[in-house]
DNA sequence: GGTTAGGGTTAG
């Protein structure tokens, strides 16, 4: 039972929010504002902390507030630009002939995600608060707002995409530390990918490294080593290990290249100055996020549609040590994207209506189709129509129908391409014509060269495509050569079986690969296009049926090469890729234990509307997710 | 309810 508390039991304070653009020197007044810059809570020189955070509105208005606190957790919890804060009882002043905003008795904060479309859920560590219906509709609004007139701080930056000479936000898992002299830290911290460059090594004296050392050297080419200085050593020293950072305006430059030093590999230095410049800082981000509980609370208020106050503390009897250990543990898959979207219960999700997206934590309790070839597609790009992958025996029965046509003469040896006949001893003098397209009218060695053949059978095809570029299963027709059928592939090159939609295309005749022998770019792209083509992908199809514990939830998986790290379009054809997938599905829902002992997955979700005769349903879908790089 | 900081990159 969760405790909720309904208007009548409490006295419900009725609150008036000020637009920025008509706020009055010397006033206390509430205020609603995407956040425009801030700096993380740090600490001042007096006895407090503060956070300078400036916001703006509708009425296109900024008010600047200096908030200070002794206590660090009422002080507004923002990650990022765009999220929306309310505060209550904050005063105006005039400081250089502009108004600003400063914390004064009672003040408190609430925040919100920034982004259109997810759930509407406080942060905030107030015990008790007021969250009316109208309150949700100024957050939308403000929402809807900031899209559009507050741009964000660029897209985030993992450490896979680091780059040499800037600065950026980092979210990061602390793995080590070390004090390194008086005026600096040693952060050693890792975000699930991997750098493009080696990290310097900072020196530290033996002994002063604080972590686990396994872990440590388990991730020595995923972790990066973060000096920190000056007025963020205090806080740098507080950090527990294993906690996970906001670490904002972080500098990476290039090492300069000693004497002394061999390597000739670029290594990136990664500083965290002094100061609080560009709300240069760091954030510890919370190990257990109760907001959870909240969103439970909410959506059932917003049914009631009446007023309500929670008691928030009282949530946190809920929280069970298991929940804890939870959101230390590594998820068995990544994020590469929208990192800030909070996590929402799968019982959560199931109240509401679509489209929405979602962040969430669950485990894999079952998967269909358990087949991995059940489980390999072809889907058009153009008409979304997805369709198996034909069966060997079915390309068989196509090629021998095409095999008992005659190859017209007429056709063969043109400017494109030099033509062999062959006739077959045992088969009813079957005829097999191979022809080679020249490059600028000279033939190449078979490894660069592309061939078209006609009444070629499956093993003639897989044969030749191990020696050659590319085959082309072709028919003569009247005027010229054309594609055999869009039953077969349309090119057979390397391991991979190309295919092409039946209804999408508007085939044209082999001719038309004159436009590209001058820059022999055979790359199944151009050969579709000169062609008329319309490929269709190769992608994995799956249903995950996910459980994190308040409730069960059936998504889909569509995926080219992205979430597995696999290409779905080699796998059919490799057996050390079907190694890799069972293992990565084995680890992910390994049979014979208790979904106890299953691995997170952390993973993004968007939920739509699918309609047929008779009703709407729901449906949800994966994306911008892949499993981690240290479990492939 | 006094101080802190009062946005606009270090220079290790």
């Amino acid at each position: 039972m969760i405790p909720i508390y309904l208007a009548g039991y409490y006295p419900i304070a009725s609150y008036t929010y000020t637009p920025l653009n008509q706020l009055k020197h010397g006033s206390v007044v509430n205020v609603y504002g995407a956040v425009k810059f801030f700096k993380p809570p740090y600490r001042s020189r007096g006895t407090d902390y503060c956070s300078v955070v400036s916001i703006m509105d509708q009425s296109n208005a900024k008010l600047t507030c200096m908030l200070f606190s002794v206590n660090l957790d009422t002080l507004p919890v923002i990650y990022k630009i765009g999220d929306i804060v309310r505060f209550h009882r904050l005063k105006i002043q005039q400081y250089k002939n502009e108004i600003q905003g400063v914390t004064t008795v009672g003040f408190s904060s609430l925040t919100f995600e920034g982004t259109l479309g997810t759930p509407v859920i406080p942060r905030t560590s107030s015990k008790i608060y007021t969250f009316t219906s109208d309150d949700q509709k100024t957050v939308e609004a403000l929402r809807v707002w900031a899209a559009h007139h507050i741009s964000s701080s660029g897209a985030l930056i993992k450490l896979s995409d680091v780059k040499a000479m800037q600065f950026f936000d980092l979210t990061c898992e602390l793995v080590g530390k070390a004090e390194v002299d008086g005026s600096s830290v040693l952060l050693k911290v890792w975000d699930g990918t991997k750098p493009p460059f080696p990290s310097w090594k900072v020196l530290f004296e033996d002994g002063s490294l604080e972590g686990d050392a396994d872990r440590i050297n388990q991730l020595q080419n995923l972790t990066v080593d973060i000096l920190v200085y000056d007025n963020h050593v205090a806080l740098a020293k507080s950090l527990q290990i294993g906690s996970f950072l906001r670490i904002y305006s972080l500098h990476t430059k290039i090492q300069p290249i000693t004497p002394k030093k061999q390597s000739n590999i670029a290594h990136l230095e990664f500083h965290l100055h002094g100061g609080t410049c560009y709300g240069r800082g760091i954030k510890v981000l919370p190990e257990n996020n109760y907001s959870d509980f909240i969103y439970t609370c909410l959506s059932f208020i917003q049914n009631c549609n009446v007023v309500v106050i929670f008691l928030f503390h009282v949530a946190q009897d809920f929280v069970s040590p298991c929940d804890l250990e939870r959101c230390q543990q590594l998820s068995a898959t990544v994020l590469t994207d929208h990192q800030y979207l909070e996590t929402t219960p799968l019982s959560a999700i199931l109240k509401r209506d679509a489209p929405q997206q979602y962040r969430i934590r669950a485990k894999l309790r079952n998967y269909e189709p358990q087949k991995l070839y059940q489980s390999v597609k072809l889907h058009c790009p153009k008409c979304h129509s997805l369709q198996e992958v034909p069966h060997e025996s079915d390309l068989e029965l196509v090629l021998q129908e095409a095999a008992t046509e005659q190859p017209d003469p007429k056709l063969q040896n043109t400017s494109l391409y030099n033509s062999e006949v062959w006739t077959t001893q045992n088969q009813q003098e079957r005829k097999i014509v191979i022809h080679f397209i020249k490059n600028d009218g000279i033939l190449q060695v078979p490894e660069v060269t592309l061939i078209m053949i006609e009444g070629g059978l499956l093993s003639e095809i897989y044969q030749l495509s191990k020696k050659f570029k590319g085959v082309i299963p072709v028919k003569s027709s009247q005027e010229d050569l054309i594609v055999l059928d869009l039953a077969v592939p349309f090119l057979i090159q390397g391991k991979t079986w190309h295919y092409g939609c039946k209804q999408c295309s508007k085939l044209k005749t082999m001719q038309n690969l004159n436009s590209l022998v001058k820059e022999a770019s055979w790359t199944p792209v151009c050969i579709a296009e000169a062609l008329g083509i319309v490929p269709l992908q190769y992608v994995f199809v799956m249903t995950f049926t996910l459980d994190d514990g308040t409730g069960t939830l059936k998504v889909y998986l569509m995926d080219c090469e992205k979430f597995f790290q696999i290409p779905a379009s080699e796998i059919l054809n490799s057996d050390d890729l079907q190694k890799n997938m069972e293992m990565i599905m084995y680890m992910l829902c390994p049979p014979g234990k208790k979904i106890g002992e299953y691995p997170w997955l952390e993973c993004f979700i968007k939920s739509y509307n699918v309609r047929n005769e008779v009703e709407q349903e729901i449906c949800y879908r994966i994306f911008d997710t892949v499993i981690a790089e240290d479990l492939i």
